[in-house]
DNA sequence: GAAATTGTACTAATGACTTAATACAATATT
DNA sequence: AATATTGTATTAAGTCATTAGTACAATTTC
């Protein structure tokens, strides 16, 4: 059983957090395919949040394929694999991040600072 | 004397706009110090903004010591120095985001990847 | 099939961010 | 001093992202 915890306080909107605490889960095991999250309404009451709130975070997760809703069932981790090619893009962008962001540490140099360089750039 | 256009579809921020470029001709010499920025209204009219926006971006790079206004008479590039420490630090920043950049381009990662990446980060 | 349980659609409230309208204040110019 | 030229302060309007209120729809359970 999954237990997600919110921060009012930290910015970072609701919905993110319960994506990043179920993708996390399901990284470290906790979550294997087949397991039922949490409802939508239950997870709702617990964190004192409104249902379509959990429904959004719910919603982004099977977009990317890593859970599936059943309307009057509940949602549940996938079995169908992710497509590898887009496990291993993500763990390659995932690494890459965190070695740059090792190197760029070593120098001082924050993760605000670099996403306020790489934000710049976009205009470019 | 520098000649500044604004994209209005771009989704930049006009004053980021602004203060880009007037950094970008900086950067190429075309501004030194003591050159004259056009005027808070000169700039509106031309660019077709209201002049506090113009005035926002004044004001912000004000803030960072590139340039001095002075009520009356304009805003000019600064003089003193600003100070070398931070110059080097934006440097090394700014090299260090664009080597890793490159190597993430060589491997088809584009910068909104890696944005979404250390977005995500920041809630970590 | 009736009731309960599940997820969803639609709309609105809130807050942050950006820009504009308008009026003001300080300095330079004559 | 009077006037023009400069930047600035205050307030409001628009937009966007996030969340909540509320009502609805599909499925399961009995």
């Amino acid at each position: 059983m999954i237990h997600i915890q919110i921060d009012l306080k930290s910015g970072v909107p609701f919905y993110r957090q319960i994506i990043d605490q179920v993708k996390s889960a399901m990284s470290a095991g906790m979550l294997e395919p087949g397991d039922r999250l949490p409802t939508v309404r239950q997870l709702a009451v617990d964190l004192s949040i409104n249902p379509n709130t959990v429904s959004r975070a719910y919603t982004e997760l099977e977009l990317t394929g890593l859970v599936e809703t059943q309307l009057g069932s509940g949602t549940f981790v996938s079995h169908k694999e992710v497509s590898h090619d887009d496990v291993e893009r993500q763990r390659m962008i995932d690494q890459l991040c965190q070695e740059f962001l090792s190197k760029a540490s070593s120098y001082g140099i924050t993760l605000e600072d670099i996403l306020k360089n790489l934000e710049h750039r976009k205009s470019t």
